[in-house]
DNA sequence: GTCGAGTCGAAATCTTGCCA
DNA sequence: TGGCAAGATTTCGACTCGAC
């Protein structure tokens, strides 16, 4: 092995990575329960480990089985409500014979400081049920989306949407309307919970009022969304809005973009508009069409909620209405989809027989000492405590390639002493340097590679940095200073 | 008087923005 | 930095109004 100044390696290869870049992790794992009964709108009383909890239910959303969660209602929903008494007995009926639930809660993050006048009443938060027995889980939390999607936004995990994370603002004022993100400042980016049912002329689960009400609010964020597509279009001197054109006259990378993510916390198959829809004139679907003809993406993400956090599954964008998709769209074709690009790449016969089974050695320069056994020992002990100092590994791992893994020794070391460094200085920092807000850009820990920067919820997983509010509600007020 | 349809506010919680 | 307002989420009960 040892040729006198040199020694030969074998890689190291590539550890089994979760991949945080996909992933959001919850601050401490969530608990499960049965829904026992609905109190109110935004109250359930659910089972958990022997003990009947009041949670918060933030929202069941317009989800196809959320009458799972108003089963004990159902049967009295569509009795008369008029005449003396009526009203009476069907108080008295909430609850009966609810059919038991399996669901996820999460408790409430008590460092969270509010004002005495609002302060929680209930201490836990249904965040998903289960319709297979606790199998897998369906999110119900509509408010945590925009905090998942932020994060995989901004940890680059969604770069055919959101190419520069560092360029993304949260809630930005569109006009009238806020969107949800909005991307340097050009491309807009709306995030919908909602199934296609609701394009037909009178939505599946509304009552006219209440359809009306999200008719009027959609409409008019579609309406800001297109307007705003416009704008940017005028704003870089074209006056024509036809899309074609305008991808003619303008690089991909300064073309405006507006996108519309129907996002779901399970796995929804893709979104198709019912039959009948378009013909309908339903003043969603007309929104919907108009806005398509001036340029709007109609992007599907299904996330996957478990104890422990949730996964970004898959991404894709759909062409809901008729027509062809957009080109670049197209190009994106075939590699949207993350459990697909994930897995490993299907190695032909020939390939196979052409890779050896064990990758061929390294020479790792500047080596003289030791054996092979102890530099590979070395080498993984390096690779070891670079992961858990970063704690970057699927970040690295995935943005970058595996060659991340095959640096030498004394690159491994140099990364390790540079994140070391940093990570010292970002703990110095006070929580007010740390984070700027939840959902904007935190701490550049990835600076000393020249990398793009990491999540606020990714660095707090990783326990890189402590809650900036946990901070501030255990310090003096002197101390932040 | 009864009934159905439509309207509206309250409910719990979170986030952002504005102002002092 | 703290306080407050506004806006967002969906459901439900109370109320109004017109028709029969």
């Amino acid at each position: 092995m040892s040729n006198g100044t040199c020694q030969e390696l074998v890689p190291v290869p590539p550890l089994p990575l979760p991949p945080p870049l996909f992933r959001y992790e919850f601050r401490e794992p969530l608990r499960e329960g049965i829904v026992q009964q609905r109190k109110g709108r935004f109250t359930l009383e659910v089972l958990v480990d022997g003990e009947v909890l009041l949670c918060h239910c933030p929202s069941t959303a317009l989800h196809p089985n959320r009458d799972l969660l108003n089963s004990g209602k159902a049967r009295t929903l569509h009795a008369p409500k008029r005449g003396p008494g009526k009203v009476a007995t069907e108080t008295q009926n909430l609850g009966a014979a609810y059919q038991p639930v399996p669901c996820l809660v999460s408790r409430v993050d008590n460092t969270v400081k509010r004002h005495a006048d609002r302060q929680r009443q209930t201490q836990h938060t249904v965040e998903a049920i289960s319709l297979d027995g606790s199998q897998s889980w369906i999110g119900i939390n509509q408010v945590m989306v925009a905090r998942y999607m932020g994060h995989f936004l901004q940890a680059g995990g969604m770069p055919e949407i959101c190419r520069d994370p560092l360029g993304l603002k949260p809630e930005q004022k569109v006009g009238k309307c806020r969107i949800d993100f909005v991307h340097q400042g050009r491309d807009t980016i709306e995030l919908k919970m909602f199934p296609p049912q609701i394009l037909r002329p009178v939505p599946r689960n509304m009552k006219g009022y209440e359809a009306r009400k999200f008719t009027e609010r959609i409409t008019s964020q579609l309406h800001c969304m297109v307007e705003h597509l416009h704008e940017q279009r005028a704003a870089r001197g074209l006056l024509d809005t036809g899309t074609k054109r305008v991808r003619q006259q303008l690089p991909e990378d300064d073309n405006p973009r507006a996108m519309l993510l129907m996002c779901y916390q399970n796995n929804e198959p893709p979104v198709k508009v019912p039959k009948g829809a378009l013909a309908s004139g339903s003043p969603v679907m007309a929104a919907f069409s108009a806005a398509r003809k001036a340029g709007l993406e109609f992007w599907q993400v299904n996330m996957q909620i478990d104890p422990r956090g949730v996964t970004l599954a898959s991404y894709a964008p759909r062409n809901l209405l008729k027509g062809r998709p957009k080109a670049h769209i197209a190009k994106l074709r075939g590699r949207i989809y993350l459990e697909e690009a994930m897995q490993a790449p299907k190695k032909s016969r020939r390939a196979k027989e052409a890779t050896p089974a064990v990758p061929a050695p390294v020479v790792v320069p500047g080596v003289e000492e030791g054996g092979a056994l102890a530099e590979e020992l070395r080498a993984v002990q390096l690779q070891k405590q670079l992961r858990e100092v970063l704690s970057l590994q699927a970040w690295l791992h995935l943005k970058y390639g595996p060659e991340m893994w095959q640096d030498d020794a004394t690159t491994l070391a140099a990364r390790v002493a540079a994140a070391e460094r940093r990570v010292q200085e970002v703990r110095g920092q006070s929580p007010q340097q740390r984070f700027t807000s939840s959902l904007k850009v935190p701490v550049m820990l990835a600076e000393g590679f020249g990398r793009a920067p990491l999540s606020r919820n990714a660095l707090l997983c990783a326990g890189l940095v402590a809650d900036g509010r946990a901070q501030k509600a255990k310090q003096p007020h002197s101390a932040l200073r």
